[in-house]
DNA sequence: AATGAATGAGCCTTCATTCAT
DNA sequence: GATGAATGAAGGCTCATTCAT
């Protein structure tokens, strides 16, 4: 059951590579040592294999370190929070050049049926996570709709450097890489814990 | 000269919708009613051509108001930033479904040569300007690095809603449309300012 | 393993024909009553197969009689040259409206890199027997120089029938066939041999 | 009426440079500094600018000297063939590496119906006058068939220099440029001679 | 007299897929 | 279980040619 498998982590790195359209069902073959028709044979065609290696992506992206939960330290709500700050910027920052990463990216900008599994695979429980991590840092004064948006916020701070990547590297001097996730994600945290001590006083707009 | 408008707004539809490498110049000269050498003819190459269509996609972002200056109005930068913040959510999430976002998004998730350009002409000078207004707001108390962070967050949690839109609209309830463009932005205000006044004041981590 | 023979053949005929620009897959594939993808298959490229019918024309163009060798008699050089000569006029002769010998005209008046091969592999080896013979035949007084000139001649004077036949196919009556190539030869050989005897003699120019 | 002119030798020069098929017509008119639409507005066909190109070819072959006629020194028939034989290699080696040659050394290979006309035209005259030399030059003792014979003969030693060529340039050290004409041609003319004083002694073949 | 725009046919090539073995 | 050979559809591109101006 080598060759399967084989072929799976090639089609992996060349679509996250290329892309599912310019990834060629040849090329994925030849990296993996198999022959032309074995995708064909293995996945009955180009498209599930590719559905097929979006899964074993979903599977194989929370390798490394556990997401912290609430649940570990109850009683360190804002501690809590920054830990998963600090986990979730690490994990962007590390799978930016991962090819999991990539194909998530892609998958972003063009999605396809294989994003609706994976937001409620992968996505949702990891932000649903982040609500409780939020509610509790500000004591549970926010209602429904500014803790969403709290939420977005932090996700949008820390996915702006996976997203956004290319562009950022386009841009000025400053560059952000995996050496500075502690610097942005304390940042980040800062920024988020200081909002909710005064979050009752409005600026003016 | 209509011809060379049809491709280019033809172009732009079928890269949007199909990408780079799915989008056919038959299709785009089918669409744009045009013969198959015509993108030959007035591009010299689906390459080229989409090139122009990014600028093309680029100059038609804005479309609609002018980006606030923070020379507009000295004396309020406080005021001037909320109004960027504002005009910049609402660009972003107008141009969500667009065709103009689409490609965006994509050359985001794949760039192309075309992403160079599109970093130093379009993005550069809107970036610089967030900066020079965030530095008037928060009075000049922020060191380089610390005001590119704070820029970065700020473009990030803006970014989120128009990158993130795909997953967004996969994950629970709130939905995030035009129509919040102005709670969005009034909220990444707030915060961005509050967080100004208190700069120097740690929290634990 | 019929099907790249077929193609090969069929290239052959079709690039003696039209010549390598005018010659198409197409057309060589529908000959060859194989997919037009097939060339590729086979032969990866146009320019590829075009290298191999090259030298598999080279290799069926001496089919038949073996060139005669200065080894076979030496004792009778004269008579060797003229058997050499006889053998190489037939060989010119025969393949003027074949597909081989159309083919090496061609290169002939458009050289492509597979010419460099053939003139090491193919002709060098010919003419260096020539070489041999006409200085066994003339009793070695001849110098380099004079040598040399005398084998160019020689060939000179058979190969007009090659290169030249289209021309003179369309000058007055005299045409020259594969059945004249005994009286051809004998006429060049006669001429060969005299010149031998005689040759410190000079004429006035 | 420049521009025609001017498209007649930028298509001289690319049909040299790539021949007929592979000799664009777009190339022809960037290089005459004219619009596309000039070829077929001039010449209606590019096969038809082909044609006149051959017959402008021609005209301007025979640049240079005259050739040497018979009528000329009609009491000294041998010197004039070889006066004629100097002439005639001249020229060959000289058109080597022009326009003119290459396009003749084309059509050579790859007849088209201007051949025919090249041949009746250009051809012809040149041949018969040769004849005409040989035929004095021998003191008319040869009879029509060993005439055209001993004519081809000397054609060929000389056009081997041409036609050859890009074969002789890829052979063993004997190199033959434009400078080796005079001793070539007089080493052809010697021969010849030499011939017709014994022209009824035969050798053993 | 001359041209820029536009066309349609056709070419080489690539690719995912199938089929006999 | 796996493969080499072969296929057909399609894609990007080039080219000679035409047409309105």
């Amino acid at each position: 059951m080598s060759t399967k498998e084989d072929i799976l982590n090639a089609a992996m790195a060349v679509f996250a590579e290329h892309g599912f359209h310019a990834g060629t069902v040849r090329d994925i073959c030849d990296q993996a040592g198999a022959n032309v028709a074995a995708v064909n044979y293995h996945f009955h065609d180009k498209t599930s294999l590719y559905a097929e290696v979006l899964q074993h992506a979903y599977r194989n992206a929370g390798i490394g370190e556990p997401m912290p939960l609430l649940a570990d330290e109850p009683d360190h709500p804002a501690k809590q929070l920054g830990a998963w700050i600090a986990w979730y910027v690490r994990r962007l920052l590390h799978s930016g050049g991962t090819d999991v990463g990539r194909l998530m990216a892609r998958e972003m900008a063009e999605p396809t049926e294989a994003l609706d599994y994976l937001a409620k695979g992968a996505v949702q429980p990891v932000f649903m996570e982040l609500g409780r991590l939020v509610d509790a840092a500000c004591g549970g004064s926010l209602d429904e709709r500014a803790l969403k948006l709290q939420c977005v916020a932090i996700v949008g701070q820390c996915l702006v450097f996976h997203t956004g990547r290319a562009m950022l590297e386009r841009l000025d001097p400053p560059h952000f890489g995996y050496e500075d996730a502690d610097e942005i994600a304390s940042h980040i945290t800062k920024w988020a814990l200081r909002s909710f001590d005064t979050s009752n006083v409005d600026a003016e707009t």
